[in-house]
DNA sequence: CGATTTTGACCGGCGC
DNA sequence: GCGCCGGTCAAAATCG
């Protein structure tokens, strides 16, 4: 396992992570309309993580116990499983990488956490602890500034593998050159019209 | 020795 | 009703 800790520690971290977007949006239940059919239980907050690593496992400060990993069709790398480990901490979230970019990790978050994370890292967490994550894993934040490895990576994630994205919640989300600063995009219903017509 | 990974089987939903 | 597909379980193996 490596943490963030680890990885802005290393050399080869120059190739770890370079651009991070997030794309979230809530869902938990409050303003979310779940009543659409075909819609039942998966209304948990789902956020989707794309890095660009060598490595699959992003340690975000949580502790995940991996619990199956299967072949999606449309990509030929097996998507792993994990599970949050604390109890009572039924976050799920899945790893994989892009069909064809290697170097991008696919990670999708399901849920919010109900506890701190584990005292491992305090990678510069300015922020109070107090309120748990809204819904977006701010333990994932890279603190460390991304080399300016112009790679110019704007792989747009036109046709992801990523298969049942539509109709409800397309949560996709866009590279931006991290120089720095990452960007958080909302493509509310992109996905979906693309997918659905 | 406990926790975690591995791997195949199993299950439920969906489309045909 | 059947088969495909994605997701989870569970037993054995492995690691630290």
């Amino acid at each position: 396992m490596v943490n963030f800790n680890d990885l802005f520690g290393q050399d080869n971290l120059a190739d770890v992570l370079i651009g991070l977007f997030m794309f979230f949006r809530r869902a938990d239940g409050e303003n979310e309309i779940v009543s659409a059919p075909g819609n039942r239980t998966v209304r948990e907050p789902r956020v989707v993580v794309q890095t660009i690593s060598d490595i699959d496992i992003l340690d975000d400060g949580y502790r995940w116990r991996k619990y199956g990993q299967k072949v999606v069709k449309g990509n030929l790398n097996p998507r792993s499983y994990y599970k949050c480990t604390n109890p009572g901490c039924l976050v799920t979230k899945q790893v994989e990488r892009a069909s064809h970019d290697l170097k991008a990790v696919i990670t999708t978050y399901q849920g919010k956490h109900n506890h701190d994370t584990p005292a491992a890292q305090e990678s510069r967490n300015h922020s109070a602890n107090g309120s748990l994550p809204t819904n977006a894993p701010s333990a994932i934040t890279p603190t460390a500034t991304p080399h300016p490895t112009n790679n110019s990576m704007n792989s747009s994630f036109s046709s992801l593998g990523a298969p049942r994205f539509e109709g409800q919640g397309p949560y996709t989300l866009k590279m931006l050159q991290g120089a720095g600063s990452f960007g958080f995009l909302e493509y509310d219903n992109a996905i979906g019209s693309f997918i659905s017509q």
